[in-house]
Parts: structure tokens; sequence; C-alpha cells
DNA sequence: ATTGGGGTTTCGGTGCGCCTAAATTCTGGC
DNA sequence: GCCAGAATTTAGGCGCACCGAAACCCCAAT
């Protein structure tokens, strides 16, 4: 229906990325951090996007997406993604390394390359970090998750994902050969014993980014 | 130095790629045509170019790369050849399928990227087509070449390249098994003997992008 | 030597995505 | 209830790459 250009795209999938592991609406200056763009720049792009049916508006409040832009943001995410597990998997990146490149080739790669690659991993359902892979038709399989930051001391639980948004964070996971599957018991605030009783303290950082099952 | 956008890419790849297999210099119109945009916007980039050092250009004059055009013109190319050897390598794309693919990813991939996927096929030194894939220092190895239209009869010869130029071109020579590496002699104007013995007539728009041995 | 027509350039204008600066609107604290 | 400060929007502008129309240049044929 609509064009919807590279940077129309990288809004949808901020706006999705937002609600994906919070229910919070997102609001236009938080948009306009995230993407490093100026506030005004959003509210022109938010004036098209809503036109375009694919996001809802009311002046001077949040954004929403409708189910048309949720569509839309969920198959550049499918593809984010499904490049990522890629990267990772054949072409010999380690996971912190794997963000900036999808940023770009997510926008420009055919569906039909896409699927090629999808049918090469053996159709995965998450990626690196432990996100879901939305399918096709833009569902989203996303079990309960809790920030580790907020779990409770004596929790015990496996490591669901782990934000992509700092990779320095991952670096220094990956380093604690912590990652998505990992179990553990939270013995005190981060602080967490693994499975053969190490136990490992995690940065104030690292806390905010892990989810782990409820 | 220069910054060199995805649009400016095509023009000089555009340039380069007239001159790969023939000797005369391109023209702004030419270059329109091939590019498909408006005259006036072939005088503008020009412009640009010639400001940036990569092209050199008297007004009302064909156009030729500079050194550094050259340069920056071979390594888009070799992005291009890379990706569509891989793309028939190991994503199961037919040769008259690859180029449109190409022509977006080249813009896009990092250099990493194509070193990853360059490895994976162990260096490849030409394309699907049986074009030279130019070396990271913007080197080519180019053998001799006759356009099969321009073949005397009875010559007796090699296919080396055939030009991407037009898919159903492609096409209908794959259905006759014929590419690069092929071998046939001459028998009369559009007309191939194959190494088997079977005889094989030509379009004159294949015989116009059938590139042989001299 | 002139001239006509094709190739090239100039000129003004478009859409996109971005910016800064200046309104405007909303909201929490008094 | 008011009002300062923060969030949002409006207004004006920029660079890029494109366009069509009009002006211009050049050469080949007369």
């Amino acid at each position: 229906m609509t064009h919807t250009t590279g940077a129309a795209e990288d809004y949808l999938k901020t706006i999705y990325a937002h609600t994906e592991w919070q229910t919070d609406l997102i609001t236009p200056s938080a948009l306009a951090v995230r993407l490093g763009v100026a506030p005004s720049s959003v509210t022109e792009m938010v004036k098209k996007l809503a036109a375009s049916g694919l996001i809802t508006h009311v002046p001077y409040g949040p954004l929403a997406l409708t189910d048309a832009g949720r569509l839309r943001a969920t198959a550049v995410v499918r593809r984010h993604r499904l490049i990522e597990t890629w990267l990772v998997g054949e072409m010999g990146y380690d996971w912190d390394q794997v963000h900036d490149e999808a940023e770009i080739l997510e926008h420009s790669i055919s569906d039909r390359l896409l699927e090629a690659i999808n049918a090469r991993l053996g159709f995965p359902a998450h990626d690196p970090h432990g996100d879901p892979i939305p399918a096709a038709d833009g569902t989203v399989l996303r079990p309960p998750a809790v920030l580790l930051a907020d779990a409770t001391v004596g929790h015990r639980a496996a490591v669901l994902r782990i934000s992509d948004r700092d990779p320095s964070v991952l670096r220094e996971l990956a380093a604690d050969l912590i990652g998505p599957g990992t179990e553990f018991t939270l013995s005190a605030p981060l602080t967490i014993v693994l499975a053969d009783g190490q136990s490992r303290l995690v940065t104030p950082a690292a806390a905010a980014s892990i989810w782990v099952t409820a």
C-alpha cells in the first residue's frame, strides 16, 4: 500500500521495539532520542505515518502502532533478527558485532534472499540475543519475562534475552559465558549463581539489559 | 576523502562498465539512458564527481574516470560481482536472477561482510557471467575478448563472458547450456557447433552479448 | 559559410528527511 | 488556579537527487 522508505521503517521498528518488553507507549521525544534525530523531525514523520494509517497520534500525545503499522514493524524486526542470526551463525560475527550491519541490510535485502537465509538457518525462532524472530504474518512468540534488575533474591530462572542496545554489556556477558539459556539463581542483588556453582557479579547496566523467565 | 553516496557509486560504476570491454568514452546522454535518468541529472552529478576529482569532463565532451574514480568504480564492481557469485553459489539463485539484488546490496554491505563472503567462496576470480572480479586494490584481470557477433566464421573459441544486461538472453542461453567456459566453433553467422557436435543457433541479441576468446 | 538539429547545460522547481529557532501546549508544584 | 519549565509543534531552510522546459553549443550537411 504505502511505500515505507528506510527512514519510515526505522521509526516503526523503534516504536514497536519500545513496547515489545514494556507496556507504556513511547513519546515523540523518547523516539527522537532513540533515533538520534531532532524532535521536530519526529513530528514530521509522525504526521506522514499517521496519514498512512500506520500509527495513531493525538497532538501532544504519545504514539501507538495501528495493526497495519505493527505488521510493517514486525516485518522489519524479522529482517533485522534473521540477518543477525545469519551473521553469527554463518558469517563469523560475534553477537556484539551484528547490530550495525543488520541495521543497514534490513532495509535492502529482498524477501527472496531473506527467505533463502531463513531456510539455510533452519527457520530459527530466536536471534543470538534471545529475541523472538517474528513470523512472516507478524505473529511474535514472546514468553513472559522479568528484568534481572527487578527479580527477587532467591529467584531461580534462565536467561531469556539480552538487549542488544549496549555492545559493551554484550561483550562483558560473553566473557562471563552468560547468554540466552543460561540457568542461574539470584543469590543477592546483582549476584547470580550458575548451574555449575560458580557465582558471577553482574553490573547494574547488565542487570538492566537481561530478561529472565518469570 | 569524498563521501560517494549510492547514487554517485552508480554513476561511477556505469562509466567504468562502459569502457571495460570497449575503448570509446561514454557520453552524458548514453549515461543518462543506462541509468534511466534525465540528461540534466547527469550534468549535475557529473559536476559533483568532477569537483571531487573522480572524473574528468570538458563541457559538451565525453566522460572519463580519473585514477581515483576508477578505484571507486572497481570497488563497487567488486562488490556487485562478489554478491552475484555468492547469490548463485550459496543462495540458490540462477544467473539471470542475481542482477537486481546485487544492484541494491552493493551499496549497503560492509567491507567486513564482503570479505567474509569472499573467503567463503574461496576468493573467486570471476562472477557467474564470466566477468572478472576486481581485486581489492582495483586491479582487474581481463583477457582479450571478441564479441561473438564480430567473430569470423570458422573461429574456434570458448565463451569468456556474457553481458548480464538482458536477463532474457541469459535465460535463453542457460536453456541451451551455454555459459562461460563453453567451447565451440563458429560454423556460420549466428551458428555455433559445441564440443559434443551439437549445433546451436544464437539470436542476434545473444551474439551481441557473448564475448569469446580471441 | 551558414544553418539545423541533436547533444548538453542552465534554470526553476519537487519530494524527502533532516536541522534550528521560535511559537505553542501541556503539566506539576505552589 | 496559576505559572514555570518541559514537551511538542510550527516555520523557515538545507542538501541530495531527481525532473521538464528553455537556452545554448557544436558539427555535419548543404
